[in-house]
RNA sequence: GGUGAAGUGGGUGAGUGGCUGAAACCAACGGUUUGCUAAACCGUCGUACUCUGAAAGGGGUACCGCGGGUUCGAAUCCCGCCUUCACCGCCA
């Protein structure tokens, strides 16, 4: 959520923030409703905050004519404030409605896209922001995708978890669950060594933890929820990590705070068919280890540049072959100011799977979640980053493919450690 | 799930209708003093919104788990909810 001042005093760089993001003429009306309504609000409070100081005010005499026994002059009064509790309670509700107008309206307003951020309407306009320079692999004639590979090796079984849950939830099994697991210690032991604390939050998350992270309202189709108890299953870890630090003030000694987790990640992804969402390309419950950052607004490109170096590290390690891309305003998620996409190449099916988003939200996220920061008397809002570390299913995808021999398909041997085989067969 | 008790500022904890945005102590911060990383003493020490001011600051309002109610007036009384603790039930 925007700050309103912010609002305020950059109109234009939130009309030209807008714009990038496709907001016609017509939507950007949005702001001057948003703007008066915030006059409206402060104007009725005014009002209001008179009338409840006069109303105190009265009610303390009311105690004093009391002592002094004055009931007849204390009965004067008290009809007096009862008049004055009529229009109280006129401008609280005036107060309330606007105040839910006002919300609801800035709700529907994304963040504003950092300058770097070319304009654009899909994914066709983001930009290449570091090429993959080295050649792609070329794989033989029979080379298999992933799908197939998964049942020639039974690596994993999609018709099982078919037949379990539903489609979309793949049962991993033998050295593909092992698999799975080395990949998963592998990032979050990477991430230690980053300097990121490791979190095990809760899987489900009540409706103010997924307000926080702007889930809710704007993505709540994409969620599993669990109506019986109100509880909503979590997309990614960044939801239960980030809400964390709600309703904090940190110092600013503590700045950065950094934490990784590894959680399975459950998403509805409705209306979604054909070949581009085959196998593991686009599954319901997937893994993934997150990474989050809590930074001082100056250090906060910087912690970006920081975070997406690590995810590049990653891939260099697993030996995949990548490329970064920034994303276009057309195709950057509403709460994010700048957005990095990393995709794999995935040889098979010769085509570039998104693994990782790192972003910095800026205040979007912290001013929804009131994260702060204590500065010398200042409190302020901080800048909340993060990025997958990175997202499993796909990469499991790219690595079977990519690494498949006519003998089998070889474990990159960063991760050998962790399987405990160097080649599946 | 049942029964009982409790939820106050960073912490402990006082407060049962007006003198309480809230005592006291601890922690923290600033300072004085002291031949010494201690002690003593003094001071500061919640958040949000709003008005005013160039600013420093000053005024007002709200908040004592959350939401409602009673009252001229609520941390304090009433109702609902949530959470925590204890015991019981169930259980990996």
């Amino acid at each position: 959520m925007l700050q309103l001042n912010f609002i305020r005093e950059n109109q234009q760089t939130v009309v030209d923030g807008l714009k990038k993001r496709n907001f016609t003429e017509e939507k950007l009306a949005v702001l001057t409703q948003v703007l008066s309504l915030d006059d409206q609000r402060r104007q009725i409070q005014t009002t209001l905050d008179g009338s409840l100081a006069e109303r105190n005010k009265l009610s303390k005499e009311v105690g004093e004519l009391f002592k002094k026994g004055a009931h007849q002059e204390a009965d004067v009064i008290k009809d007096k404030v009862n008049q004055l509790k009529d229009s109280i309670s006129e401008l609280e509700s005036q107060l309330k409605d606007t105040m839910d107008r006002l919300d609801s309206l800035l709700l529907t307003i994304p963040n504003i896209p950092h300058e770097s951020v070319p304009a654009g309407s899909s994914e066709q306009d983001n930009e290449v922001a570091q090429a993959w320079d080295k050649a792609l692999p070329v794989l033989e004639q029979q080379a298999l995708p992933h799908w197939e590979l998964a049942s020639k090796y039974q690596i994993f079984d999609l018709e099982l978890g078919t037949k379990l849950t539903g489609s979309g939830f793949p049962v991993f099994r033998g050295k593909g669950a092992r698999l799975e697991r080395a990949l998963i210690s592998f990032f979050l032991d990477e991430a230690t060594k980053a300097g990121y604390e490791e979190i095990m939050p809760p899987l489900m998350v009540n409706e103010a933890t997924a307000r926080g992270t702007g889930q809710l309202p704007d993505k709540e189709a994409q969620m599993y929820h669990v109506t019986k108890d109100d509880l909503y299953l979590i997309p990614t870890a960044e939801v239960p990590v980030t809400n964390i630090f709600r309703d904090v003030i940190l110092d600013v000694e503590q700045l950065p705070v950094k934490m990784t987790a590894y959680t399975p990640c459950f998403r509805r992804e409705a209306g979604s068919y054909g070949a581009h969402v085959r196998g593991l390309n686009r599954v319901h419950q997937f893994d993934k280890v997150e990474i989050v950052q809590f930074q001082h607004p100056d250090k906060s490109y910087e912690t970006l540049q920081e975070m997406v170096a690590h995810v590049e590290g990653l891939l260099n390690k697993l030996e995949l072959p990548f490329r970064i891309l920034r994303l276009c305003g057309g195709d950057m998620g509403f709460t994010s100011a700048l957005t990095f996409d990393f995709e794999v190449y995935s040889a098979a099916q010769q085509r570039w799977l998104e693994v990782s988003s790192v972003s910095n939200f800026e205040t979007f996220q912290s001013n929804r979640m009131k994260i702060r920061y204590r500065e010398g008397k200042k409190i302020q809002l901080l800048h909340t980053l993060n990025g997958s570390a990175l997202a499993l299913a796909r990469i499991v995808a790219a690595i079977l493919e990519n690494n498949q021999t006519p003998e089998g398909i070889v474990i990159p041997s960063v991760l050998r450690p962790y399987t405990g085989f160097d080649i599946i067969a």
